[in-house]
DNA sequence: AAACTAATAATACGACCGTTCGTATAGTTT
DNA sequence: AAACTATACGAACGGTCGTATTATTAGTTT
């Protein structure tokens, strides 16, 4: 089965990757509405009209970017932790996976979504609505990791409760490392709150990942 | 002792005072930079050049309206925290009191804070700064709050770490009921979180707040 | 009443905003 | 080779941005 491609096509692919590329950079640091066309455009060293015509609207070009953040996201942050099996350790997987893509700085200014849905949750429109579908998806991929961990017998909590818990924590650590030129210390102490709450809902069987092997 | 007032510092004062109130409500909906000075000027029916002579620079514009906000943050939630008495019930009124300031929307756009240190949490400048500084102030005193309750043996804790926790609840909520409309769930599952976690945290002899004088 | 000061206003500036338009170029199809 | 299509470009549009300069008005002091 020969696939044949069309060059132009091709071409405006790798033109629309770019922009999008540099696009979730600069609004992860200088917020959606910081990014404009003319200095995306100049960064890029590409007409501002050429780029312009890819999306059509400041509006379109704002959703494809947050597109393309939420692929970013699920390669670094949902990929990894489902590699790990189902069950207490994927929970600590997410938040370990979650963790450590905020302090990569997978996004320049952080957690991409934290910094976004700021920006636009007292707003109206595509932009904010779009935000809180991909919030929604994430929460539920987080209760949804709890729940099979309860059905595996190694957890015990509410699992909307929990996914709360985990993920005010991931967002205060992401905030606050930001805020105060972090060295660690404010993701050691995520890892700390984590660790604390995951273990007071464990069952008495469960191993706890961050126990290499045996107990202390 | 007889105090003299210049009519045209006051008429000044009062000026300014409405345009850091009007301002306060932009930026807690819009941001930092999406409040412009014109725009502010035309929904105050002054002139942009009147309104710009009170501050000299759009940022010195921005440092006041972060300076304004506090105010209010201090008039709306730590003031009647303190009116309760310290210990294990201050920690309590301390999270019930904010969570009515994200709740009732004492600013537009829910916490001011949350939403303008997302902004410039990952630029550099006097206005992140300073958004830093009140950052590390509202710390400092949920922590000593509890250090507090510690130390009349309401309490057993690490200051810090259940600062992080709580604080951590608190955005978290008022991001979500940003997000999602809420119609107060939101704000329910965080009292949930609090009260389970201070619970926990709780002594022996610790009389909880929220059951009203009897145990259940 | 004159001199002075503080607050406000009018006007203008260059830079950049998102957007539109006409055109040139590269690549495909016939 | 001709017709067609997708992509990219330069130039211009009306607006708004933050800021500077200059003038006017309101209020105080002498």
């Amino acid at each position: 089965m020969e696939t044949r491609v069309d060059g132009r096509l091709v071409r405006g692919d790798q033109t629309r990757r770019a922009v999008l590329g540099k696009a979730v950079e600069i609004a992860s640091v200088d917020g959606l509405e910081g990014l404009s066309i003319g200095r995306l455009a100049k960064e890029l060293e590409i007409s501002k009209s050429g780029l312009f015509a890819h999306f059509g609207s400041k509006e379109e070009l704002q959703l494809a970017t947050v597109r393309a953040a939420r692929r970013i996201y699920v390669t670094a942050v949902v990929e990894p932790a489902l590699a790990t099996a189902p069950g207490f350790s994927r929970v600590w997987a997410l938040s370990e996976c979650w963790l450590d893509y905020s302090q990569r700085r997978v996004f320049p200014g952080g957690c991409f979504f934290a910094k976004a849905s700021h920006e636009y949750g007292a707003r109206r429109g595509p932009v904010r609505d779009y935000l809180a579908e991909v919030n929604r998806e994430w929460v539920q991929l987080v209760e949804q990791t709890i729940g099979e961990a309860i059905s595996l017998g190694e957890l015990e909590a509410d699992p909307a409760q929990l996914a709360f818990e985990l993920n005010a924590y991931y967002d205060s650590a992401n905030l606050a490392s930001l805020l105060h030129d972090d060295d660690g210390a404010i993701y050691a102490q995520a890892r700390h709150s984590i660790r604390a709450r995951l273990e007071s809902a464990a069952t008495a069987g469960t191993a706890l990942p961050w126990r290499s092997g045996r107990s202390r």
